[in-house]
RNA sequence: GGCCGCGUACCCAAGUGGCCUAAGGGAACGGAUUGCAAAUCCGUGAUUCGUGGGUUCAAAUCCCACCGCGGCCUCCA
């Protein structure tokens, strides 16, 4: 079956197929910056990339998949374009400083402010541990192989090569200034990835580029390769003096150094289009000689809360770990997040997150039904599903039709090889990634509140037993109210915290 | 100003020319179950697809206009 998807590159619905001949998928995405926790927009792109990549091996390809971790301190301010503004790492040193002076610092975090890379290395850790419970595959195996989430920090050195080659070539040069620029008009094909060519291109519409730079640029929309700034928080020496690299430049040089001059796949939010990958492209290009850099590029549209854009100010911003620490199931995050189509915008909502949850525990009770049972041959509901399943996201990742497939196998009679049909299940699974997360998470807080519950659900046994109903009663108001929903069934009373 | 995307039931959401009097999930409602509930299981839901025109034998699907929402035009997933 010939999966196909969207390419941004080319606005259709392309076959496809990787380059190297043995089958094997080289994919870049745009991971995380460091300089504060991932929110969960951050996570539906992240994740729709996961959901692709465990796509791509369901039907039967192997991925090398490379996330970075960006840990570079770039800046906050209108004019960061060419490097004015404050350092992104230095705003979040004052917030560590600031929370550990009130006492709210989070537990374990002995960090030095002052310390750049302390800082990245904090929030790198955090994050890794947020996509590790919400199943990023990257991140699972970043721990034996730590080579496939790069840091630029350490990558510096292919970072100036990369410079090196593009100026030696022509599509760089040094400017007045002292910065390294590239030169946008040397590359024929900018703006054919996002649409911003450069005869519509409007300067300074975004409101984010000052004039004192752009007058020693040749072409108003050049960006910066390296800024020489000596007084930078994180700095490297370099061929046009001590300072550090632009942003887009980052990206190019890790896919190179890990996946080669050309690659098949790159992923992104949308917003990754213009600038960020529309300079990565010309920028791979224009130093390999080739007249590609990703074949295919892969844009997750954002995330909305509530049906309104996600913003502090709003109070509808969430960490993933805001939601764990309200006793929502990583899985539950999960399927919330990938379960609508990513090119639509989605709309997070709190009870989308209950309704996912009921349908990963539906599963999981048909799951546990489908490994008790031992009679039956040939194909069952789930091996049909299955088929479907794969026929879903092989058309351009329809995870909602995927999804759909898997319901109404659920809702059939059981029937067909046992064996078989757990394995369709299980297949099922590999991409959607809910079985091994549907548990809320440990932490001191919740083990204060699992022992109260205990403890009132043992009041309450004693007062069923003693047909007590009004105090049974009072004991279950008890628990709701704690945010507590109990099941009874035959095996006796579980519970978990109402979300 | 330019480029791009979206608008389907109370909510989430698939479907992009005939198989659509529109998939799937949730909520709600009815039934089974329960000491009563919750959970679970069974059943019920749009003659209609933002609005108005048009093309076609045939439109949620194509075209035009309008309204609403979102992204980008050098911080951003």
């Amino acid at each position: 079956m010939t999966m196909r998807l969207y390419n941004t590159l080319t606005k259709s619905i392309e076959n496809f197929s990787p380059i190297a001949p043995d089958g094997t998928v080289t994919f870049y995405s745009c991971g995380p910056t460091v300089y504060d926790d991932a929110h969960i927009g951050n996570f539906r792109s992240f994740l729709n990339a996961d959901i692709l990549r465990r796509a791509l091996e369901l039907h039967g390809f192997r991925v090398k998949h490379v996330m970075n971790i960006t840990d570079v301190g770039h800046m906050t301010e209108d004019d960061a374009a060419d490097g004015g503004g404050e350092d992104k790492m230095a705003v979040a040193g004052r917030r560590i400083a600031e929370a550990k002076k009130s006492g709210k610092l989070p537990a374990g975090a002995e960090i030095d402010p002052a310390d750049p890379y302390a800082i990245a290395s904090f929030y790198a850790d955090r994050f890794l541990e947020d996509a590790r419970y919400l199943g990023l595959q990257v991140a699972i195996e970043e721990r034996t192989h730590p080579e496939l989430m790069p840091r630029p920090t350490r990558c510096v050195p292919q970072m100036i090569a990369l410079v090196e080659q593009l100026i030696e070539r022509g599509h760089a040069y040094v400017a007045k200034d002292g910065v390294v620029y590239f030169s946008v008009e040397s590359f024929s094909a900018y703006g054919r990835l996002s649409g911003n060519t450069l005869d519509k291109l409007r300067e300074g519409e975004g409101g984010r580029i000052s004039a004192e730079h752009q007058a020693v640029k040749r072409h108003p929309a050049d960006f910066m390769l390296w800024k020489p700034d000596p007084t930078h928080l994180m700095r490297w020496p370099s061929p046009w003096g001590e300072g550090y690299p632009g942003w887009h430049l980052e990206c190019s040089a890790m896919a190179r150094m890990l996946l080669g001059d050309e690659i098949d796949l790159h992923s992104g939010g949308e917003d990754n289009i213009f600038p960020h990958h529309e300079c990565e492209v010309a920028q791979s290009c224009c130093a390999s000689g080739r007249p590609a850099f990703a074949r295919m590029w892969f844009h997750t549209r954002h995330l909305q809360v509530e049906g309104e854009k996600m913003s502090k100010s709003k109070g509808n911003f969430f960490t993933a770990r805001d939601l764990f620490a309200k006793g929502v199931t990583p899985a539950a995050l999960r399927l919330e997040l990938v379960r609508t189509h990513y090119r639509t915008n989605s709309n997070f909502t709190l009870q989308g997150l209950r309704d996912c949850q009921r349908m990963i525990d539906r599963w999981s009770s048909a799951r546990t039904s489908l490994a008790a049972r031992s009679a039956g041959t040939g194909a069952g509901p789930f091996q049909r599903a299955l088929i479907e399943f794969k026929e879903a996201l092989a058309d351009d990742l329809n995870v909602a039709r995927a999804i759909a497939a898997l319901n109404t196998a659920i809702t059939e009679d059981a029937a067909g090889d046992p064996v078989a049909e757990l394995a369709a299940l299980d297949a099922m699974n590999s991409v959607l990634g809910v079985f091994e997360r549907n548990e809320a998470l440990q932490s001191a807080a919740a083990d204060d509140l699992a022992s109260k519950v205990e403890a009132l659900l043992e009041r309450r046994r004693a007062a069923r037993a003693a047909k007590d109903w009004a105090e049974s009663d009072r004991v279950r108001d008890e628990l709701t109210a704690l945010g507590v929903r109990i099941k009874d069934g035959p095996q006796g009373t579980t519970w978990e915290r109402a979300v």
